[in-house]
DNA sequence: CTGAAAGCGCTTACAG
DNA sequence: CTGAAAGCGCTTACAG
């Protein structure tokens, strides 16, 4: 059966007997079509193989079907050029392109530079080119104010992952402040007294709430303020490792360290195998992300694992159910999980 | 300055006192504009922040400017839930949205299941809704004759990753032969005298290519086959377990294992230790594939670097070049790279 | 419940 | 070198 390689809405109208509107009601889902008429057209859809022409829907005034997708494009090439893996991004396309699918939607992604010159240019093209039914943006596309303003004022439906504002926007996160309370106390019931956080940048959002309730929990726990530091890393290996010479230089030096990211924990590990301590005996380690490095490393750390996929997913679950003019802004919470490995430990003595 | 939301050509040529047709000519960089009518469109372009619509210009007769890139649906789903990252998908992305970058073009991931029946449906689907210009297809989506002949009856450009044949397609690959006589080589430089082949599967194509040059250039070297001999592997850590143990437990045991892909040579690792083998000392270890679990394994191992994003990279400048009207076709040899790290070295005595 | 008309924003021939 | 016309394949009001 060699089928025309462009069968379009009239081919089926034609050979249903009927006009071009009903199919794409049949097609659509519409109402009133007589159930004859439906089953009708259904079997010449089938026995042609007719797939709607996404621009042609597009142009007709539908929706696109699409689902735009945007990362920090230095850090994810970065991320793909070093060989590590890009953990965040394989779980976003994931979470996205599984919801996706089910709705017969497509994920285009984006990589987008972040400074304040490019960003909207290029997120213009972007969505220019595309007109997306969503925009998902991600860390730290997600904190800036002027892009997602210039969306708003485009009126494309926007979703932001690991945002918490909600309002006119699809927020999806997790509880960062619960997550490192979590984490903190997990430190300080194994004796710890000290302990110390390697921090991500501070135009981090989730960063900045992390930050926040760490300093609740050791003030809760009694832990003087000198036996808390915060080190400002910016998410990368070298300098995670030279704040931290500094941090366990000092004279009653942490004997816990909470990483906001894998490459600082892998950091932590490095300088205290520099520093003949052992882990977790002589230093406990946390991280706040968990790539598959991260479990696989030498000890396997102990991790928060971040609901990325699961956040992805309801980001486009919701853009999805706003294009079709159902309700779907607010601010989502999903569950992260904290994985107990082989990092962590009473402190020595 | 606040853009109207939506700026269309017509804007543009109203404002540049010219008819569509010569914005049209401008944007697409066609011939017969005077210069300086080209230049007072190219403000207005500017100005307006006018970007085309892909949907238009599809219906209008022009190309899609998208990619669609295909992907085994099961596997990569399996990679991602396992949490064991997908370097694979990570380089592809890499390679492909590179090349697609630079041409204003758009890369969009699509995964298919492999089962015979619902291969071609479900590309019938995306191919349809999307119109893409052309299309990727990698193992084993592009073994699939029936798959490729489909392809090849709409009309849609396709290019290949991993295959050699090239003819009415785009086939990108690397050079399996040369890659594994270059390792043979190298274990033979140190003084191996038997080697073991852990192949993989018969009906994978380079793995066959590997065979032939792995007994060639044993024989080149006085090897009797004897002391080469070759398991036939399927990939999966298991199996190879089981066939190494075999391997090892002959009376003149290789001294040097050469691995199909990264599970294997975890495999051979794993059976090393297992057997109170050091490695390299008592076996040395050479991988196919190199991972980003490969580079951090313990120790880390020497292995071929596949070129998945220059393959890739090259596939999209193909295709696109195709969609321009300019040759493409063609089978193109990208250059693997020989990782030499801490798992190959002379055998003992 | 169904169809004839208009139009989405472009591009491609075709005239001049 | 430039523009008026037709059309891509759909959908959305609108009419019946």
């Amino acid at each position: 059966m060699h089928k025309p390689a462009k069968v379009t809405i009239e081919d089926v109208a034609a050979a249903a007997g009927v006009s071009r509107q009903t199919v794409s009601r049949v097609i659509n889902n519409g109402p009133n079509v007589k159930p004859a008429v439906r089953q009708r057209v259904e079997a010449m859809v089938e026995q042609l193989g007719y797939v709607p022409n996404l621009s042609a829907r597009r142009m007709g005034g539908a929706r696109s079907y699409l689902i735009l997708s945007i990362n920090d494009r230095a850090r994810t090439f970065e991320n793909w050029t070093s060989g590590r893996g890009n953990d965040w991004v394989d779980q976003m396309l994931y979470g996205g392109m599984s919801e996706c699918e089910r709705h017969n939607y497509h994920m285009v992604l984006e990589l987008i530079d972040t400074d304040a010159g490019t960003t909207i240019p290029q997120i213009a093209r972007a969505v220019g080119s595309l007109r997306p039914d969503g925009v998902i943006l991600t860390p730290p596309h997600c904190d800036n104010l002027e892009l997602v303003a210039w969306l708003e004022r485009q009126g494309i439906p926007c979703a932001r992952v690991g945002h918490y504002e909600g309002g006119n926007f699809v927020d999806v996160f997790m509880d960062d402040e619960g997550a490192m309370r979590e984490v903190t106390r997990h430190l300080l019931d194994l004796g710890h007294r000290s302990i110390g956080f390697l921090a991500g940048p501070l135009n981090y959002g989730p960063s900045q709430k992390r930050r926040k309730a760490f300093r609740e929990a050791l003030a809760e726990a009694g832990i003087p303020p000198e036996a808390g530091p915060i080190g400002a890393g910016n998410f990368y290996f070298d300098m995670a490792v030279s704040v931290l010479e500094t941090m366990l230089a000092a004279p009653s030096p942490p004997t816990a360290i909470i990483a906001d990211n894998d490459k600082m924990a892998f950091a932590a590990l490095h300088v205290a195998a520099d520093r003949g301590l052992k882990v977790p005996d002589d230093l406990s380690v946390i991280s706040f992300e968990d790539t598959p490095g991260v479990r696989f490393s030498v000890p396997p750390l102990t991790a928060i694992r971040q609901p990325t996929a699961a956040m992805v997913g309801k980001a486009c679950a919701q853009l999805i159910a706003l294009s079709k003019g159902e309700e779907g802004m607010g601010a989502f919470e999903l569950p992260y999980e904290f994985v107990v490995r082989a990092t962590t430990k009473a402190p020595r003595g």
